[in-house]
DNA sequence: AGGCCACTTTACGTTAACGTAAACTTCCCC
DNA sequence: GGGGAAGTTTACGTTAACGTAAAGTGGCCT
């Protein structure tokens, strides 16, 4: 067995722990776009990596309208120059983007790392304390 | 000149690049502890830090309530070896979705390198085409 | 004194991103 | 053939994070 070809609407809920609501959702806002097989929804691999996109995205603060922007990215619509031409721009911002981010996140991590030393520092003195309590 | 010891709300406002109204919220929700002047705030050296904080968080995803944690984690309320226990559980678990947010961005990086040589190769094929078209 | 600015409070409005409930169909199982 | 289980549509509700408008205060300038 290579790839699934299909998913239905519970799978892809209970594999991304969304709710079916919600992925109706991501539907009605154009980012998802299934078939239908009678009235049920039909999920293809390209939907399931999209999905995959909206909630990384959202992981790192993208509203949806975004991560359409980036779902369409990756969808060759590319035809003619001006498009081609729009699209490399868009990347080239998301990209300075995502290195914003990076920076956020280097200090965040030393933050973090200067909050747990005081922690620790102030828990030392704590247990000095103590000793010469005894 | 060192450092400013004190900051108007307008400045605040010009410097970050959000609204008075903006600022205001913050320290409803307890985020910012602008001590008044009459009835003006004025806000300290520490509120500013936790400005800066705040937004840094929420290009990244955070909401208020996890700003104003991760605020709490920066101020020495630590007395206890239970509070300070705690404190460390939960730099860690920051930490843990800090390492989600560096593996999400290197992914979507990766994403947009393949997005872009993809736009490249469409670009080369619309030349070729057209000096062929002459 | 008049006017302008920056600040204040109070309060209702708005948008994104779903949650939740109701009423329905379809299929499968025993 | 009755009853789940999983799917559907429609529609109103909710929360976070502010926006926006109205009405007032205090200082400074000329």
């Amino acid at each position: 067995m290579t790839l699934k070809q299909s998913y239905g609407i519970g799978e892809l809920a209970r594999e991304f722990d969304v709710t079916t609501r919600t992925i109706r959702f991501y539907e009605d806002q154009g980012l998802l776009t299934p078939r239908r097989r009678g009235q049920t929804r039909i999920y293809s691999p390209a939907d399931r990596v999209a999905l995959k996109l909206i909630l990384r995205g959202k992981r790192l603060g993208f509203s949806l309208a975004e991560s359409g922007d980036l779902i369409r990215l990756y969808q060759p619509t590319g035809d003619n120059r001006q498009q081609l031409g729009a699209l490399l721009e868009k990347i080239d911002e998301k990209r300075t983007q995502l290195r914003q981010h990076l920076v956020d996140i280097q200090i965040m991590q030393q933050d973090l790392d200067a909050a747990e030393e005081r922690a620790r520092q102030a828990l030392k003195e704590l247990e000095n304390k103590e000793s010469s309590d005894v």
